[in-house]
DNA sequence: TTGACTTTGAAAGTATCTCATCAATACTGA
DNA sequence: TCAGTATTGATGAGATACTTTCAAAGTCAA
């Protein structure tokens, strides 16, 4: 990959408009590159000169001959399939690729973790608009259950995410009936917090507890009806979620998938309902 | 294969030297057609004026439409193995795996998308204490903001997540100074709301931007200083955010571990000052 | 804050590419 | 062979795309 690697050779010695150039080229390679000089301007915010003074210090003659290089890159990867991926860069020393090889270890992990049976058990039972569905995270994992509160308000009704602070929590565990759901994602560092409010709604409220949180199983997983275990030891000072999400959006995406006909009406209906306070 | 199809097609009635262009079209698919009209006329001892008339015949408005039709192709095929909501047709078969696997490749696309230069920059004005941060996503993608502003807080003083409500802005942003720093995080359906606010922390109070976005470039692009674009396109109704966030978490670790004196400490206040009321 | 330096986009200029015209050529059938 | 038709390429007009120039704005160090 030859312009690649000159874009990451010039890399460091690049002026503000060069580097979103930068990011837009390897965004979207090599695709991005082939647009007319003008169009990426366009989808860059970057005018056509800035361009044309970027590929030059990337040592081509002009744009032409930086697209035609492009071109022909892609005729060679035609014919070898090694250069697929990589290649192109040194393993040592990049932080980021070295992190983001962990982590994409990590995600392929995830499959063999949790059986198809469960997947679909879980689906099934946040699919049914009868039970309301009650949502939080921990200090840290509150951030992937936000994620999946948001979504999965667009596919059904009922969906409450508790807030922070605990003070308040009574008002929605009196609310939850048998049968409703309470999903919590809690990873190590476990917060007692969630311990507590997780026997409560089990043995008071008769609530189904789903539980996302990682292989050494939160304390949680005592009262919880289904447990999905995501690996998120990375090996570095924090752990990684990235599983965890992957594993939330693929729930999401199957509910939203199946239920797409709601799904579809709620996002329109949001749509309708935003558009006037975006005129101001 | 739209433009083969099409060649296929109009075969039959061809003149002598509209079929000297297929064979050459089709030998060297689809690179022949990528070369400007004048060396492709040169190639084949046809004129100009022929391709032209060729495309024509294809029906194509002109040779530039050809042209960036073959380009399309290629991006369709590039990503070929995904392509399947498209269709449609959720599969039912192992939906998990099937999931996961396209994560995973989303993520080993994502080192490609960002030079080590730009995440070292990243890294180093986040990890400069003089600047205050100030942290912000859209309506889904808050929930990757907030995993980033909950773990920058332990790294480094100052780190302030701004509020969804937009009427609260302004006492955030009259706080803002020169230099500070505002990370956004948008994603398609970009929000205006982000735009208006980047905007003016970018002319009114000389922030920093630093803006997290995918391969289609947020509109606050136009504004930001630094501009990291991760790869989210899943092929299925939501993007998958993994990829985001897996690059959000290679940037706190990195600034964990480089300040991990400081962060020590800080988590181990945290702790303390936490202790007292675990005990409730 | 000032002044040197860098970066940037507007506008103008230049090159290139593409297409339409038209005349020349090749082909076909009488 | 000849006339009619279809095909082709030379040419130049017109459009498009790219680059250079230049002035303004931004940045940084003193």
């Amino acid at each position: 990959m030859q312009v690649r690697a000159r874009i990451e050779q010039a890399s460091p010695d690049l002026t503000n408009a060069e580097r979103k150039l930068c990011t837009a080229l390897l965004s979207d390679y090599p695709f991005a590159g082939l647009e007319p000089i003008q169009v990426l301007a366009e989808r860059t915010k970057v005018s056509s000169p800035s361009i044309s003074r970027f590929v030059n210090k990337l040592g081509f003659q002009g744009y032409g001959e930086f697209q035609r290089q492009l071109i022909n890159e892609m005729k060679q990867g035609q014919r070898s399939p090694v250069h697929v991926h990589g290649s192109g860069r040194p393993i040592h020393d990049d932080y980021l690729e070295n992190f983001m090889a962990r982590a994409t270890e990590l995600m392929s992990a995830t499959t063999g973790a949790i059986t198809q049976a469960q997947f679909d058990r879980v689906c099934t039972i946040l699919m049914d608009k009868k039970r309301s569905v009650y949502v939080l995270g921990g200090r840290f994992s509150d951030s992937i259950a936000l994620h999946f509160s948001r979504h999965l308000r667009l596919s059904r009704p009922h969906v409450h995410h508790l807030p922070a602070d605990p003070e308040i929590w009574p008002e929605y565990m009196l609310r939850m009936k048998p049968r409703d759901i309470l999903f919590l994602v809690d990873f190590r560092r476990y917060q007692p917090n969630l311990l507590h409010l997780a026997k409560y709604a089990s043995d008071q409220r008769s609530a189904r507890i789903v539980l996302v949180t990682d292989k050494w199983l939160s304390p949680v997983s005592r009262y919880a009806a289904e447990i999905l275990a995501a690996p998120i030891e990375i090996g570095t000072v924090w752990d990684s979620y990235t599983p965890a999400l992957a594993l939330i959006e693929a729930v999401l995406t199957r509910i939203a998938e199946e239920t797409w006909h709601d799904t579809r009406a709620r996002i329109e209906a949001w749509d309708a309902a935003r558009m006037p306070a975006e005129g101001l």
